[in-house]
DNA sequence: TTGACTAATCGTATATTTACGGTGAACGAT
DNA sequence: ATCGTTCACCGTAAATATACGATTAGTCAA
C-alpha cells in the first residue's frame, strides 16, 4: 500500500477491521482453538498442531499477541501461551455489537 | 505468501478467515455501515462519503461482493449497492459461533 | 451520432503478508 | 563449562493488498 490511510477512519473502524486482520489467517484461528482447547501450551506444541514451519507459526503468535487476544509467558527455555480472556471477550462484544447494528439481525 | 497454504486449514475455519480479511480494512465496514444506514446506494454516494478514491473505493466493494456482503445491481450507468442480509446475517451467525466456542465466554 | 456521465478495470508503485531456513539468545541438564 | 533444547527474530523470496490515475465500456440525453 502506497500509503496506510487507516488513520483517517474512525477509531472504531479501525480497531475492528485491525482484530478482524488478526482474524484472517485460518492458522490463527486454528492456533485460537487449540489454546482455548488446552488453556494453555507452549510453541512447541502449537508447531506440532500446525502444518507450518516453526518460524511461521512464530509469526502467527506475534500478530495474535499484537492484538492482545493472546499472551504469552516465558517459561525457561520455552513460552507458554494462552487466551487473554479479558480481549476476547471484548472482541466478542465489539463484533456483537458490530452485527446488531445492520437493520437486518434486528428482525431475529 | 511464497504459497497459499489456506486450502490445508480446516474449512470451516478458512472460510471464517476469508470474511475475516474482508471485515480487515475501515473502508470496507465503513462502507457496511453506509449500506446498512442508506439501505442502498450507487457507487458515487459512497464514494462522496469516503475520503478515498472512485478506483480505491471500486476494489473495496469488489471485496466485499467476492465474500458475498454485498450485491451490486447495474441500473443503467449506475451501480447500485446493498447488504445481502441473508449473508450478513450468516456471517453474525459464524463469529457467534466461533465466540461461542471459547470457554471465556461461555461463563457469561 | 455525439457527448457527458458512471463505474469497472488496467497498469503501476509501494507496503504488507506469508512462508521458510538460518542464527542466536536464554535456559536447563549434564 | 559445555551441550542440547526452545523459540524469537533476521534475512529473503514471493504473493497480496492498497492506493492512485488513466482507460474503457456502458448508458442516457441532446
Amino acid at each position: 500500500m502506497p500509503l496506510a490511510k487507516t488513520e483517517i477512519f474512525e477509531p472504531v473502524d479501525a480497531q475492528l477491521a485491525d482484530i478482524a486482520k488478526a482474524l484472517s489467517h485460518p492458522a490463527r484461528i486454528n492456533i485460537l482453538r487449540i489454546l482455548n482447547e488446552l488453556d494453555s501450551c507452549i510453541t512447541g506444541e502449537i508447531v506440532d498442531r500446525l502444518p507450518l514451519s516453526q518460524s511461521t507459526v512464530s509469526q502467527h503468535l506475534k500478530e495474535l499477541k499484537r492484538v492482545g487476544l493472546i499472551k504469552g509467558e516465558i517459561e525457561g527455555p520455552r513460552t507458554c501461551y494462552c487466551l487473554d480472556e479479558a480481549v476476547v471477550e471484548k472482541t466478542k462484544a465489539a463484533f456483537t455489537k458490530l452485527f446488531s447494528m445492520f437493520k437486518c439481525c434486528q428482525k431475529s
